[in-house]
Parts: C-alpha cells; structure tokens; sequence
DNA sequence: CGTGGCATTGGTCGTTTGGACAGTGGCGCA
DNA sequence: TGCGCCACTGTCCAAACGACCAATGCCACG
C-alpha cells in the first residue's frame, strides 16, 4: 500500500485528489496539508511513500517545502510529486533541483496521477509530457554551436569542453557521452592546446567567454 | 484519428501492439513494417502521425531509421516513439538524439503505450519513468548545490576565488598573494565547502555567475 | 577574559589532472 | 590507393589538486 501526504491550499482541490486516489487500489491518502510549513511537518513525521506537494501554497511554497524533504542537503529524503496548474519552466527546473522526483500538470489526466505515484514509490520520475518536451531540448546536445570568434574545436570537442564547463570531472563527461575516461582526456588535452590553456579552469573561461557554457 | 506505423521485427510483437491500438478509440495503426528500412520508407510514404519503432531491427535499427525520419537533417521530421525491451542507456540517449520524441520499455502497460502515442501526436515527449530518473540525473543534478546570491565568501577568499577563476594555479595565486600554497589551498577548500562545489571548476562557474569574474 | 571567526602556515595522503606516446578504425579527398 | 583528420582507446608518470588534521596570531563581541 502506498501511502500519500497530500498538500494543495484549495480545499476543494486536496478533496479531489483525496477521492481520486482512496478510491485507487493500492494507493491510500495518510495525510493532508494547505500550507507548506505544515506539508513539512506533516511529511517528516507520517514520513509517506510519496508526498503529492502543490506549488502555490501560503508559508512556505511547494518547492520550498520540497527542498526542506528532498533537497540535496536532507538525509532521507522523501518521494515528492509537485503538481500544478501553470506550465512555467522556473517551476520545472526549480522543483526538479529542489529534489522533486515527479512534475505534474493538472490538466493530465488522473490516470496521470495514479501513475505519477506509482512510479515515485518507485524512486522512478513520471513527468508531464509538455514539459518533458522542453526538458529533453535541454539534454540533447545542441548541435551547430555559435560560431563566434571562430571556434577551432572539433564537434566532439566542443561536446567535451562544454561538459567540463559544468563541472564534471573526467570521469563524468566520461559518462555522459558514453566513451572512456582515456578519450575525454584526449580531447580534453587537444582543446587545451588548441586553445594554448594551461589547465582547465582557463578552458572553462573560455568556453564562457565564447558562449559555449554560461 | 492519430495514425500510426509499427515497425517490429517480431510478428507476435506488432500483432500485439495492432490489438491494442485498434481497439483504442482515437488510434488506427495504418501500416507496419519487420524492418527498418521498410519502416523508413512506409513512414515517408504514408506519412503517420505517430511511428512505433523497436530498437532491434534487421537492415537499419530503429535509431538509425528515427535518424533518417526524424533527425536533425530533415526537414518535415515525423514522430517517433521508440519501444525496446533493454534498459540501455546508449539506446535512450541515441534515440532522443536520433530525434525520438518518446521513448518506451516494454514492460510499461498498455496504458503508457496509448498516453505515449497520444502525447507524440501532439509533439509531447513520454519516457518511461525508470528511464526518466536516470536522465534527470544527467540533466538536473550539475549545478543545483550551488548558492547562488548573496556572497558568503570572506574579503580574502573572494580575492583567492577570483584568481582561480582567472585560471591561476594554486601555486601561481599563492605568489600574486604574497602567501603560501597551504593558505591558498586553505581558502580555495573553505569556498568550495561554503558554496557546495566539488572542484575548483564549478568555483569558477560560481564566480562566473556572480560577477565575482566574467 | 573567554569564545568564536578569520587569516595564516605546516604536513600527510589519496585522487585527479595533464603530458607524452602509441595504436585502432572511419571518412573524405586528392 | 594513400594521406590526413577525427574519434576513440590505452599505458606510464609526474604534477596538481583536494581532503584531513593540527596549530598560531589577531580581533571583535559578550
């Protein structure tokens, strides 16, 4: 059984979650919260499977709240879902730094809903697929760089540096662009003498100053 | 009525897939193909709103097909949602670069399967959420620790950090300072504590961001 | 006067980096 | 067909970095 603190300041609202998801085998509602100082509370001490939080909330928003439960400095930090009605980027990235596993909107449907919970008792993340569009051009690489100043990097150069702008070590770019630790240093090591830097810190000031990273 | 084009290598498989989007109102599967450059072809030809590919396919894998459809070289890009029974995570991230707009493990319901193709009709992108969490990662995580506002950097550390960000070795600030390598190294460790960095790269990002350098 | 924050210095130790060199395979171009 | 560029992989090794611990002197604040 899955258990779920649900916070929204709309009584109607937290009513209709309540009646979605009780009704929804598998799922039952332990709590609920209108403001997020008491989602918080609430959250810590019920200590859900999966907290369903609202983003506009009184006292403390539902992204707020979700840093104090989720956030990168908690220890055990807790399953959050936000949901809301506005599709606004700064919501998304905000609620996704702040440790939120699941983003949705509430115009998707309930099943949505009962799947977004399912998913983040899972430690897995459904996300509104409007918004996964928009993610997603943030994940791929974008291709055909700016070519201002004339850039001598290679593609996968650029690729390489921009990673190491965002402070990945080796090992991480590694990684993410799925080679060995061996070839990111080597293109690490001909960016740097393309570019005549000593170390990476003046590669990643370069990378800034020509608008691969920043 | 949103078209689509299955493309499987396995009969059992696509007959499947046919079962339940025929019986989906809304849906009609209007072609199918048992290999990717089959499917490449249908999907010019019939032009479907939404194409289903698995990855393993013989003549052209579905990536390579979605690349050919739907990548970054074409012009009228089609929809793809790419369905695959392995986790891998060289397939999710050359498919979305293939241009994939959805990404689907076969284990996930039917229901995923109807919202998934539902949502690449209208351009929205659905991805499974056991894949959607290790993707977060990737995107998400990089610098969410960092503070940002408000300087909690001392006079002197400031002065260190702006020197580091300058492309400076340990060393090289040192000497500018007049203090030795261990003071240096004594700073440069206390701002990345205060400020969550984990190298001295994301401290250079940091002072980017913060007017410190830049 | 004690406490706490800041700047300074020292040393150890494991990890990461960067340099040098060597080799594979693909692709385009002469 | 051969040459060169690019992507990729590897090894060896020295230098740099970053974590951890310990210590001193200064200054402000209660």
């Amino acid at each position: 059984m899955i258990r779920v603190l649900i916070a929204d300041d709309q009584d109607m609202v937290r009513a209709g979650f309540r009646m979605i998801l009780d009704a929804t085998e598998g799922i039952s509602v332990v709590g609920e919260a209108d403001n997020g100082r008491d989602a918080v509370t609430k959250a810590l001490h019920l200590r859900p499977d999966v907290c369903l939080f609202d983003i506009r909330m009184p006292e403390l928003d539902g992204i707020e709240a979700t840093t104090l439960i989720a956030g990168p400095e908690v220890d055990a930090p807790l399953n959050v879902v936000i949901i809301t009605t506005f599709d606004l980027d700064e919501y998304v990235y905000g609620a996704l730094q702040a440790g939120a596993i699941g983003f949705l909107l509430k115009n998707a449907g309930p099943e949505f809903l009962i799947a977004a919970i399912r998913a983040a008792s899972n430690g897995e993340s459904l996300i509104s697929p409007e918004i996964t569009t928009r993610l997603l051009e943030h994940v791929v690489v974008p291709h055909a760089p700016l070519e201002l100043g004339e850039n001598p990097l290679t593609e996968r150069e650029t690729e390489v540096i921009a990673a190491v702008a965002r402070g990945l070590s080796n090992a991480e770019v590694a990684e993410e662009l799925y080679v060995s630790v061996s070839t990111v240093k080597a293109h690490v090591a001909s960016s740097m003498s393309k570019l005549h830097a000593r170390n990476r810190v003046e590669l990643v000031i370069w990378a800034y100053e020509n608008q691969i990273a920043g």
